[in-house]
DNA sequence: GTAATTTGTTTGGTTGACATACTAATTGAC
DNA sequence: GTCAATTAGTATGTCAACCAAACAAATTAC
């Protein structure tokens, strides 16, 4: 009979290491985690007849480590992506997303629909999600049980612990997941989780093989600013996961769209509606972002003016942010990223003048995720929860008896 | 035979609780690890004989959970002090400093000698600690092998990951982790921390029992303004550790003081210098902090417009790591702190306004260590570490064989 | 072809952790 | 005061995780 076991600490390690390399044979398993060959051969028969791991079959991929290797060659171990799945979801403005993550961290479904975020319920967004959900699990293979659901969302948990604020959304006071937990009663946890938080995890989790403990600001840019903070390969919550909020920070004492109540803010001089009244305000003309980039590519002189006015300003929160953080990359997000490239040279030539000698000059990039962004962050999320040996989402392989 | 031997995992772990807790009995330890009473009975019993842990004696405290408990009361468990000791130093401007913190997380020795910082080379700051080692070691029981050593220095490391600057002590390029190595050629482990984060670490590391998860944010304001980062117990660190250097955080144009390489930075406005010269601008007076406080408490007119000025661009910077950080508690620490008690209302209600509804306000608080704040610190990461299970510093105990 | 090296597996032994059962020490009900 | 109910701590036998040692297998170096 096959039943279902709770994996065991060092079979836990195992995953962990096996994700953080890609794929190890077992001699290399064994100096990673500290145990024996012998040991590690039983784990790795174990965590192989559970259904986690498995001999990595491309024979083709046999120069493990350079070439002068002498002795046998080992055989590649690799987490087996079946062996479990994570639920991520996104709640955003303008439609719903929902995304599995395999046990190797692989995204393996989506699905998303469109909702009109302002003016819709909340009762509303969570028939959608329970829908999408169903959607997403039947492309995943049959019986497959997912470990939990991490849903994205546009705003905040209130400091009382319960209610839930997205103003964007015109959502306030609500219990988002007391919904969700009825709706999927019993079946899965449920988590959430801010929106920037999570495409911070989703551009940075396992970014590249072999390093998980990278420092990484990751920048989305619309309407408003908003951040996520990655240190040590982990996200950087604060006290109620309200972290990285940098769209207020005070850089001047007015900006481009003027607020009365909270003058100076980094999203008042860098966000699109800013970008856009600036525009406006030297060209005279009414633009999109698309049209405003296009005007840039085309070198029109409103438009790189523009553009140079925005990089200055952006280049001072990026470098007040630099030296609060000292991140190792910067990246940005959101549709405000595409006038970047025309400007980094200038952001760039300003944070190294800014930061003092010697201090590490932190890369710009944009974005490699796409809309899925959100969702498959929070996804991910769960995925490093579980392979953390986090009590909540602990593994669980099927074992004969 | 008395032979030093490695300690399990599992003991490793009981001692992080106890230290968590303060206290247990061998039950409530066995809850906590998710082990057996008896398992638990067995590991405690290890951990005795190995003179890292003890049975409580004073019977007064046998209160330990409310009144109406029913049943056998435990007996409490206890980490042996004695069982392990941490050093940290400080190389400050004016002096050097060295603590020891023992096993339970307690300063047992501390010893400083005056220090021409600026002038002085980093062999002769390496000669004193040593002299100063000796010193604290002395003071300790005999045979005790100390851990490690962690150094709080008033800099950095630069980029290529050797050389070490310290503007302020007039030091660059220098190897000090090397020298410091050859000091005390492999009698133990020897790190390098920066100052303002090893304050961070005092002010904050069991701040309060049974919490380890803290959020604050540790401003140190003298001439410069400095930071340090703890996000869910645990030091932000960045890159090479220098996040947290929040004096160059961009809040104005200008400053009290300017500096036209970088104007409007938060040190030009709120640290030692900028408010002393904002006095004698006010006032005609030329002050020192002392004589300034002095003024502000008899109600000096000057003295509180001064102090009125410098809370409003405090509170500016403040909101803008309250929204970045979301830390619980922001602590001051530093000569300039003193005046905070007179504006601490002021400040407090712009950071109430500026912050978004049912956003968590963070309390501000004064410093609660003293001068060896950054030694401190330092020894308690180094008692961090341990605990969690760092190879680095993997705890030994004392087993008969 | 032979030695050296490294991988993976087998075997038997040690020990960490568990379940169970027991004793000890307290509270609360009568 | 006495007796259940409850909780703490300990003793014992069992299981299995891990190790050490030895061996077979597959490669490089010479």
């Amino acid at each position: 009979m096959l039943v279902s076991t709770d994996l065991r600490p060092n079979e836990t390690r195992a995953l962990a290491a096996l994700f953080r390399a890609g794929a190890l044979s077992r001699a290399a398993l064994a100096r990673d985690l500290g145990l024996t060959r012998s040991t590690t051969g039983a784990l790795v028969l174990g965590l192989t007849e559970a259904g986690l791991a498995r001999e990595r079959s491309d024979e083709a991929n046999d120069e493990q480590d350079g070439e002068g290797r002498v002795g046998r060659p080992g055989i590649l171990v690799e987490i087996e992506g079946n062996g479990g799945f994570f639920l991520g979801a996104y709640i955003g403005v303008n439609w719903i997303a929902t995304v599995a993550v395999d046990l190797a961290g692989a995204q393996r479904a989506s699905a998303s629909r469109a909702f009109a975020g302002p003016g819709s319920t909340p009762e509303a967004a969570v028939a959608i999600i329970r829908e999408l959900v169903a959607e997403i699990r039947s492309q995943l293979p049959e019986g497959a049980r997912p470990y939990g659901l991490n849903v994205a969302v546009p705003g905040f948990p209130a400091a009382d612990g319960i209610s839930y604020h997205a103003t964007i959304l015109g959502w306030h006071g609500v219990n988002l997941a007391e919904l969700l937990g009825n709706a999927f009663r019993g079946d899965f946890p449920i988590l959430l989780e801010n929106d920037a938080n999570a495409v911070a995890v989703a551009e940075t989790y396992r970014a590249q093989p072999g390093k998980d403990d990278e420092d990484a600001l990751v920048i989305l840019i619309e309407n408003g600013v908003g951040g996520g903070i990655i240190n040590a390969g982990r996200l950087h919550r604060g006290r109620l996961g309200g972290a990285g909020e940098i769209g207020h920070l005070r850089i001047g004492d007015e900006g481009f769209v003027f607020d009365a109540k909270r003058p100076g803010r980094l999203e008042s001089y860098v966000g699109k509606d800013a970008l856009l009244a600036r525009y406006l305000h030297i060209s005279g003309r009414r633009a999109g972002v698309d049209e405003f980039v296009a005007a840039l590519a085309g070198g029109d002189p409103a438009a790189v003016a523009t553009a140079r006015d925005w990089a200055l300003w952006f280049g001072r929160g990026l470098a007040t942010l630099a030296c609060t953080l000292q991140p190792e990359r910067i990246i940005l997000s959101g549709s405000v990223n595409a006038i970047y490239p025309f400007v980094a040279e200038q952001v760039e030539a300003f944070l190294l003048d800014f930061l003092a000698e010697g201090y590490p000059v932190p890369t710009v990039e944009l974005s490699r995720v796409g809309a899925d962004g959100p969702a498959l962050g929070a996804a991910c999320l769960l995925h490093q929860a579980a392979l953390s040996g986090d009590p909540q989402f602990q593994l669980r392989g099927l074992a004969a008896r």
